[in-house]
DNA sequence: TACCAAATCCGAAGCGTTTCGGATAACGGA
DNA sequence: TCCGTTATCCGAAACGCTTCGGATTTGGTA
């Protein structure tokens, strides 16, 4: 139909190497590869001639010899206001970096509405088109683990669900740090302890309500379900929930733990207008995915944070999927990090 | 070297159909891409057994035949706070959802820093992964254009450079939004009319602030450097320049134009707090992309703008750019948006 | 000397498409 | 009746790579 009249742009192929160095094309392709049996000699002579040829291996013709595509996937629903939030473009930085290091392509679907999310997953991997696909923001009940493993789709997992988990994925440890934040409130006196959480049915999320829960019923703490708080990770958040646990004076909660940096912001905000001091009247501790240009130190009183950079997480990501892909065997993809706890003025004892 | 362990996945291929059919592979392929030379009853065969068999093409396979590779890219350069801004995110998810509806894959690619960024378009070109580019928030003066055209890459960039544009682009007329901004203003009895402007350089900038002196010129009101301001799109940038225009009373601006909603916002936050009225003491326009969840009718007065969403340029740009892969004819591939007037309170007359 | 294993290499097949260059049949006009 | 068209179709090659199943040499061992 359409000539070819789109520029030279051609480029060495393997039968140009084995050519220049009177070899076949398989031991040159072997050479290249690394694969076992080829002289050490000979596999130098024809990276040398790859280096001069500027030889780039096709990539098309790669998958399709292999039967992979090479590239993997993140699949968000379309969501108009998403746009207001800067997170994921740290995501799909983060990620697209990693696999193209990896000699990889990332790519971002973005499923329309109308799109029944599994079925997305199914056409793209059935076209060829994908060979994997990064989960993130999961809930705690997801049905997309036990679709695609069904389907023997690699897959990995940024979190993990409630059920039990077979598959790869990297998590922080979320019940840890709420678990560690409200134990060492308790440790402090502080008995009236608020969590302002995230939307409810996000899996870490969860994590960290059970995490605040155990430490409380382990330290005898009664636990009172309007300071358990859920909502978007917004400053507004933080500033609702505040103004509305201490709506009654005096029975207010004498510590709040914010599920971000955000949210404190609302909570510091909120108990300002309140007339309440941090951390004289009430302390505040926060989780810091150290994103969205929010720094915890433009906080005064000084924030204490429980730190896991969300930055870190898109290496062992990347190397879990291709792993996966590869076939390496699940105990090697899967981890849990845990997180720091950065002590500053935001908490003291609880008041008398 | 590893055995392809992970599941069946298997799909129809086209010598399926082929056999199930009686008719050559040739001939399959040739009724499902709608060639000339196929009986219409065949063709109608053919379809319906690709459905049956819930064929779907090989993509890899057909790159490899077709020589391209049906991926094409953006590159950013890496950049720590690009992450607080929505309006990559924007980007993205309007280009990906835009490349995917054509059965084309997008990918963002995020050039590290020590990478030289023109070296990155043609590594990824010869390497065969990508056959096309979209290039966005260019530089007036740009070299990506000259460098990929002498190669014969293909790309289309949103919007243009101050050299001749002889490659596919979608702008708006940002000159001409400038040019009956500010016309509008001085028809109103305005001759004291101030532009806060985007980062010097951007082209979209540099033809705003022409459209804007060409009006001043036009009417014979004298040109005041000091009042075409330049800084990044973000409330900041109102506030401070507004601040600073009008450090020596009496002698401000009677009307501002703003690049954007957000500085429009920090230009109202700087009047009102200088005890300026709008539009009484001083007149705001602003241009709308309709964009970061900022409506512009959140403004009290409602806000004059100049209105052209920046979501409306996601698909001409797909267009454009897998026509020029198609060796599309250029005049074919240009196009310049007019954008809306929309006048509202902001505006009023010079004062006296 | 005969045999075996290791080290290197290669030919050929295959991956699933597209496309070039005919082949075949039907048909109308000369 | 012969020939050129038109409408359909097909075989085979090509795209550039990987990989299976040997082939060849070498050196050591029985």
């Amino acid at each position: 139909m359409n000539v070819p009249t789109m520029g030279g742009r051609c480029l060495a192929t393997l039968k140009d190497i084995s050519r220049t160095l009177n070899l076949s094309v398989t031991q040159v392709s072997r050479a290249l590869n690394d694969h076992s049996d080829v002289n050490e000699e000979t596999r130098i002579r024809v990276k040398e001639a790859a280096k001069v040829l500027k030889y780039q291996p096709n990539i098309n013709a790669r998958k399709l010899a292999r039967g992979r595509s090479g590239i993997v996937g993140l699949i968000v629903p379309y969501n108009p206001n998403m746009t207001s939030d800067g997170m994921w473009m740290e995501i799909v930085s983060g990620l697209s970096a990693q696999f193209s290091g990896r000699g990889m392509q990332f790519v971002l679907h973005i499923a329309q509405e109308q799109d029944a999310i599994l079925s997305v997953y199914q056409n793209l991997i059935s076209a060829g088109s994908l060979d994997g696909f990064v989960l993130v923001e999961p809930f705690a009940q997801d049905v997309r683990p036990a679709f695609l493993a069904q389907r023997a789709i690699p897959f990995v997992m940024h979190g993990r669900t409630q059920a039990p988990v077979d598959f790869p994925y990297f998590d922080i440890d979320n019940f840890g740090l709420a678990y560690q934040s409200t134990k060492r409130l308790i440790a402090g006196g502080h008995r009236r302890i608020a969590l302002i959480n995230g939307m409810q049915g996000r899996s870490y999320v969860e994590a960290r309500s059970k995490g605040y829960r155990h430490a409380l019923a382990e330290a005898g703490v009664p636990y009172q379900p309007s300071w358990l708080r859920h909502g978007n990770m917004q400053a507004a958040t933080g500033m609702i929930s505040t103004v509305e646990m201490f709506k009654e004076p005096k029975t207010g909660p004498t510590a709040i733990i914010c599920a971000n940096i955000l949210i404190a912001k609302g909570v510091y905000q909120a108990l300002e207008a309140l007339g309440l001091h941090v951390p004289a009247d009430v302390s505040v501790i926060a989780h810091d995915d150290v994103l969205l240009g929010w720094s915890s130190n433009t906080f005064f009183p000084p924030l204490t944070v429980t730190r896991s950079p969300l930055g870190d997480s898109w290496e062992p990501l990347a190397e879990f999927l291709s792993g996966a892909i590869e076939g390496k065997p699940l105990a090697s993809l899967q981890r849990v990090a845990q997180c720091e706890f950065i002590q500053r003025a935001s908490v003291g004892p609880a008041p008398a």
